[in-house]
DNA sequence: CCAAAAGTGTTTTTAATACACCCATGG
DNA sequence: CCATGGGTGTATTAAAAACACTTTTGG
């Protein structure tokens, strides 16, 4: 931190969030249409200024919250990283620091309120989005991915409770593979600190009734720390080619 | 991004660096000492406020040359992430972007010149830190040992050319753990994509001449792309204990 | 009774670990 | 010729991948 004499420059700050959910075993993503110049009417992350007093991830709920008609945001919310500030708003110079979501499928409101218009899309069907957003996105689905092999993160992507499969349809979704039933089972449950057992099971559908299970309390994250427990050994994402 | 009306708020953004290299075996940090309030005469990572047209990265280098004489800076840098803006600088709400460098062992200037005086000092022996520079820390820490395990990136700390037991050397500093010698050798050289022999040898050093690698180009950190290959399978860590 | 999905056991294959041993130089 | 570190080969152990099979529901 620095001596500047002279009163540093300062900037507009803004936040952006790519809220992924799993729907119908597509990954999809939350976009908004924007009601206003620049980029007015395209497809964009929602998000905005972050307010005097205001912390980032805060700034980031309540976005995010204010253009779905969410309240109480479920899933997990970590930090990105920050985009900027030169060139890439055509207003002029504008930080943002993106924010990734991990959520179950939540409902958003469907037509705009005062607000602009969300809904999911499958992130194999985004259109051209506004500002650097594109980008943004790609960063965040790689980051999504690398998550849910060395962290018990995957399960943000459930309810409170969930059956094996269930999980396993979000890691098949995630990383665009099909998984082994048997040997992902095993390996969910065969990791120490991972999940607990509740007892409970599913009923109605087809098939054999499965056990529901939930985050140990040693992996759910907590305010201040973001996602505490390492999956050791991880969860192998399989990869195609080699190196490089 | 957002539509609203009223000017949004700005706010003075600064860049931090936290630079690692490894001296005589140990991984070391740089610091400077600050020479004006707030915390003034206290150490601090070397950093300051971004200018009007700077981009981030932009920014971090300029800083880091400015504050230790270094005009050319080596190694590789990325971004960590941003803190605050709330409740971290007595002057205001100031939000930060705390960037990572990676580099072989440079020598700094000695003496203040007009910047700030900064040094070297191991991560085991480093003295209370001005504003949330510690959480900083800790949190760069963390992922330059996570960054060793699943990227060719422990290279960024040796010079072009380096023997394996520098490499391994490198390894041993960072995770402060032991590796067998041997075994470190055949993953290396085994993982396709990573080192590339040079055909040359080191001479004058006691034992076997070792033969100089450096990054396989596949592996080099490009502009734009931070850090391409991924070390597949990973140069693991080894973890203490289990999950949790 | 059949289809569908859950869950367990077993074999095969691969990679990590441990460690014996040889190689090439400086003193 | 011996100490020092570089580099290779090999046995042992652990884990991932593949897949046969049993269990428990709904229709």
């Amino acid at each position: 931190m620095p001596e500047s004499h002279p009163a540093p420059h300062r900037f507009p700050v803004t936040v952006d969030v790519v809220a992924l959910t799993v729907r119908d075993g597509e990954l999809n993503v939350l976009l908004i249409t924007r009601l206003i110049e620049p980029f007015k009417g395209k497809p964009a992350l929602p998000g905005g200024f972050v307010l005097a007093g205001e912390d980032l991830q805060e700034a980031a709920v309540r976005e995010l919250a204010e253009e779905t008609g969410v309240e109480r945001l479920p899933g997990y919310l970590e930090q990105l990283g920050s985009y900027g500030p030169k060139g890439r708003d055509p207003r002029g110079d504008v930080l943002t620091v993106a924010h990734l979501l991990l959520a179950p499928d939540f409902p958003v409101l469907a037509a705009g309120s005062d607000a602009e218009h969300a809904a999911w899309y499958p992130v194999t069907e985004v259109p051209e989005l506004a500002f650097d957003h594109a980008r943004i996105l790609d960063d965040a689905l790689e980051r999504a991915k690398s998550k849910l092999e060395y962290s018990p993160l995957g399960a943000a992507f459930c309810g409170e409770e969930f059956t094996i499969a269930q999980l396993r349809a979000v890691y098949e979704a995630v990383w665009g593979t099909r998984l082994d039933p048997r040997n992902f089972h095993r390996k969910a449950t065969g990791t120490p600190g991972f999940l607990e057992d509740t007892g409970r099971m599913t009923t109605g559908d087809a098939g054999r009734p499965a056990a529901l299970f939930r985050l140990a309390p040693e992996s759910r994250p907590t305010a201040g720390h973001p996602a505490r427990a390492v999956l050791n050994p991880p969860l192998m994402r399989p990869r195609n080619g080699a190196a490089g």
